[in-house]
DNA sequence: CGGCATCCTCTAGGATACTG
DNA sequence: CAGTATCCTAGAGGATGCCG
């Protein structure tokens, strides 16, 4: 057999969760999209979190207020020009205070703004969602790779 | 004056918000991160969510079941390899689920899983964020981009 | 209708080296 | 210390064409 069936049709609303539709409305997805960056709120917030260093950065600042080099060994493996594109990007959004103290050698200081402070709320859901689902998602992969045959055998 | 004062140096934990502190353990961002890619759940989630298109479709599943080609002309602009690829991987972590119909024409079925239903709480959370802030980072948006000669000239 | 397969482009991002 | 500049590569993703 080649179909997988299941739910037949609908979204199940859940019991006392929020319905993907009112979510849908909310992000202003109403009609189709002519390109993927514009007119999409939710998007835009993905294309500001979503690349590779982004919230890494964030989380780290979320401490406080840190220097430049710190930042660096605190986050890992992020290139210097990688910490530097992100940082810039974070302050031109208002995410992000870049402070220099004229001192020699120079400091610099990032911190959050409160606005940046503010996306606790947002990264703290898809942390949550993703402690609570990451060993269901495991194990769907798995199951989804071992059947791989299915897809190509008659 | 080159450099750019706020905040001075905390992160504030504002009323009654959730710390960013806190996330940052839920997320399990403890140490240095060896690559980006793994240990860190919020990154995985990301990675799933922050591409083009995965966000876009989910939100058009979240209606009810489409087949293929509805589902490519409510979205709008996503290629027909794009939409087959975010599916495939929709699929495989079990978000959606694929049911084919074995008429003539084939009828392919896509439909959120419960598990892909229960992204409406994180979603929903950027997408409220964004509405609420996205006024706000266009206008410090313009304001940084306004005040870039402060970067170059002495 | 619902796909793969192929080709081609364009950008994110690492490595390295130099500066105030 | 905290960058900027340059070079280079891998992968994302569009366009196109063929197939059951």
């Amino acid at each position: 057999m080649n179909a997988r069936h299941s739910e037949g049709t609908a979204t199940p609303p859940a019991s006392g969760e929020r319905s993907m539709r009112e979510v849908r409305i909310v992000a202003g997805v109403t009609g189709p999209i002519a390109d993927p960056r514009v007119l999409c709120p939710v998007r835009d917030v993905l294309d500001r979190l979503g690349d590779a260093w982004s919230v890494l950065v964030i989380l780290r600042l979320g401490d406080g207020a840190m220097r430049f080099n710190a930042l660096k060994r605190a986050v890992g493996a992020i290139s210097q020009r990688m910490l530097t594109v992100t940082l810039r990007s974070l302050e031109r959004d208002g995410l992000v205070t870049r402070t220099v103290f004229p001192t020699n050698p120079p400091q610099v200081e990032y911190a959050l703004t409160e606005l940046g402070a503010s996306l606790a709320g947002p990264i703290g859901a898809l942390a949550d969602w993703a402690v609570t689902h990451r060993d269901r998602i495991t194990s769907e992969r798995r199951r989804y790779d071992a059947g791989e045959t299915d897809r190509s055998s008659p």
